[in-house]
DNA sequence: TTCGGCCAGTTCAGTGAATGAACTGCCGAT
DNA sequence: ATCGGCAGTTCATTCACTGAACTGGCCGAA
């Protein structure tokens, strides 16, 4: 998926949105991003992307004004947290269709602890949560064995609010 | 991308769904289905693939029963039914952050005409909608000058219900 | 001041997939 | 028999990804 891929269907604003969040690891990143994850080398280890794609994948998601660099740090801006409705909707079609044991993660409104449902509407409240305001906990489908032993891991698999650095 | 491309991460249905359908074209590719195309050589002529590429897509799209075939045309399973959220919210990112002019596209509840926010809840039952039901038709954003001016083209622009064949 | 470690990013050779154009093979209609 | 359209294959080329090693800046300690 070459950067200016520009795949020939302007008129659909589903390609012009893969021509910037469709190439291979990207949608990875900006969940990591979400996860709280900031810096360059937790990205790589955490992904285990080679180093060189993830220099560009970074390069190219502050130059679209998805990330921003500040201190040495990356993070989402508003057009980047804006993505996350798209992440969510992909974790709940993964989790319907493989993950037999149930969702993997749970996610819940910080405010109020509600429950919220795969277009973020929470249970108890019912208004729609955005990002910064959802609770991410270990769902009943999440497999402890599976998950990687390095710190980093284990503080991403804790509960925690999104977007809260590490 | 190669195909057991396996994103390590196995703990996040993220990972697992890209591996499905995060491939180049893959996600074009069904959202043709959803628009009604359901031939090879509609598929192939709409999205300017490669042949090749496209053969390995279906193939990849049917084994993982995202498509199934009938009598020599493409079908969306229920599986591949339930994608629609995902493009309805990376198609929704994509019209606020590059359509300038509005969305390109207008989703509307075919049973009233209620129009559909971009969780596809109807502005006038209230019902979320699931696909079958959503109408489409171009939005103010449309941009009739960028149309290609082939036939299938000029029908996929036609106000018209999502998987009505062509 | 110098040494060493850490972190971010670059370089590079090897591999594999995408590309585009041409080709094959299978119908069904004339 | 033959023609045309459709589905899919083949092939040489190009391009991006991969993984490992390397560079260079920035500390903090000796």
């Amino acid at each position: 998926m070459a950067l200016p891929s520009t795949y020939a269907d302007r008129n659909c604003s589903l390609a012009r949105a893969l021509e910037i969040v469709g190439e291979r690891w990207t949608l990875l990143i900006v969940r990591d991003a979400f996860f709280g994850i900031r810096r360059f080398g937790d990205f790589a280890s955490q992904l285990g992307i080679p180093r060189a794609v993830l220099t560009n994948r970074l390069k190219f998601l502050v130059q679209e004004n998805v990330l921003e660099r500040v201190d040495g740090e990356y993070l989402l801006t508003a057009k980047g947290l804006r993505l996350w409705p798209v992440l969510r909707a992909m974790m709940a079609w993964g989790d319907e269709h493989y993950s037999p044991g149930g969702a993997r993660r749970t996610f819940r409104h910080d405010a109020d602890g509600g429950l919220l449902d795969t277009g973020d509407r929470c249970s108890t409240c019912g208004e729609v949560v955005s990002a910064p305001d959802v609770r991410i906990e270990p769902g009943p489908g999440f497999d402890p064995g599976n998950a990687t032993p390095d710190p980093v891991s284990a503080l991403l698999n804790t509960p925690r609010r999104l977007l809260e650095p590490l």
